[in-house]
DNA sequence: TAGTGGTCTAGACCACACG
DNA sequence: GTGTGGTCTAGACCACTAC
């Protein structure tokens, strides 16, 4: 090991390359963190730092009482060349069973950031705002924000609440035409690690997008938050379109 | 909203919603470890815990023997309508003052997956393999790992380590006709957090891609990390371009 | 030299899982 | 009840920064 690399920084590498080696196999569980701290001679803490690292890159799944186990996780992954309200489609192009439970679904006034992204007017600016938790199989895949126009969400609240976004709008005649998409990162919060069932501090990207109909007119937005030990993006570029 | 949130959560929100309500602005210094212990009545490993997650978040930055600082950080934002090579064009597209310094430079046997990747044939392995870190003004933005097949080391060797990839390539013929890309999420290990000197287990950008000329034929691929709490990716999808 | 963050220890109490 | 992870404490030593 390095001279300078701090303990909890050798213990992670060492366990990880463990994990890479095969002499920890997916679903294996580790050494309690008792025995770890014998094995490296350190402390509990020590040992729980590297741990952590190595939680928040979804090598490993910690469950209290019972113990630490190793993940196992192929990601998911999304085309850019389509609005993620397509989710559901894309799921199911990767023969995952999709579902959502939706967890939120009001009419509020729309906060300004929402007005300016679907450009309401001060007349018009309350909008229906829907949370729901989307899962692939038994996990958490993503937790979705988004925001409909009114009339939209006056006339298909209850589809909206039971199916995914892009069937239900399809099948009434809102077909995008055009998105803007945005991709960041963010760490979940309390709040968030809740929601997902994640480990707090668990890495999410944030997919931001706005949905134009034909006119030019946005008439839903939101954003999306994956799980990224879960989740990736890809797209083509060129060969004339983005395919 | 759960009953008992553990105090460094609490904390670290007190502490997020105070910069975010302006009480600690950029480049404010935040008090002490030890005074933060006295205000919230908890003890430094406490603190030291919401800070942490803090600064895995890229709201504030720790300086050994200084103090913990405020960040500003206004997102660098990507296309992912051309390829990531296009890294210069981009940052000066933003007004950003791009520079690169190159770490590797050598022609090695490829990998298995370079090979693939850039679909060489075994009697021709051989690729150039360089390291770089790519800074936006003065600070480092991503450090970016590029396979190049061994004719266009050979040929360009001083252009491609002193100059951005794209335009070395370009000026010499070699326009990538379309690209392949996946972005996902790593966190910072030690070396990758000196290298690009963040925090270890700063949320990365992985940007994976292969570009490939107009015979179909990859000619150059690999990966870039950048950092998440500076950097974002955008797309407009659509517009005729897209089914 | 004093103050700061970086690391680590030893030990405590709690909540949860399992037999 | 025993073992596990989750949280927290009090204190130690180090390296770095400022004065």
């Amino acid at each position: 090991m390095s001279p300078n690399t701090p303990k909890h920084v050798d213990i992670s590498e060492k366990l990880r390359s463990e994990i890479d080696a095969g002499i920890y196999e997916p679903g294996d569980k580790l050494p309690s963190e008792f025995d770890l701290g014998q094995r490296f001679d350190v402390s509990r803490t020590t040992i729980r730092r590297a741990i952590a690292d190595l939680t928040r890159q979804g090598l490993v799944t910690t469950y209290q009482g019972k113990g630490c186990f190793v993940a196992q996780s192929e990601k998911v992954n999304f085309s850019l060349a389509s609005p993620l309200i397509y989710f559901d489609a894309e799921l199911k192009r990767q023969n995952l069973d999709g579902s959502i439970k939706s967890i939120r679904f009001e009419c509020i006034e729309a906060p300004k950031d929402i007005v300016r992204r679907l450009k309401l007017s001060a007349d018009h600016s309350r909008v229906y705002w829907q949370e729901k938790v989307i899962y692939a199989g038994e996990e958490s895949i993503a937790l979705d924000i988004t925001y409909y126009r009114q009339s939209i969400g006056d006339l298909l609240g209850d589809q909206l609440q039971s199916g995914f976004t892009y069937y239900t709008l399809a099948r009434n005649g809102f077909k995008p035409h055009s998105a803007e998409v945005r991709v960041e990162c963010a760490l979940a919060n309390f709040q968030l690690s809740e929601c997902l069932g994640v480990p707090l501090g668990l890495p999410l990207f944030v997919y931001n997008y706005v949905a134009t109909d034909q006119d030019g007119m946005p008439f839903v937005c939101g954003k999306t938050l994956t799980r990224s030990d879960r989740t990736c993006f890809s797209v083509k570029i060129g060969d004339g379109s983005v395919e």
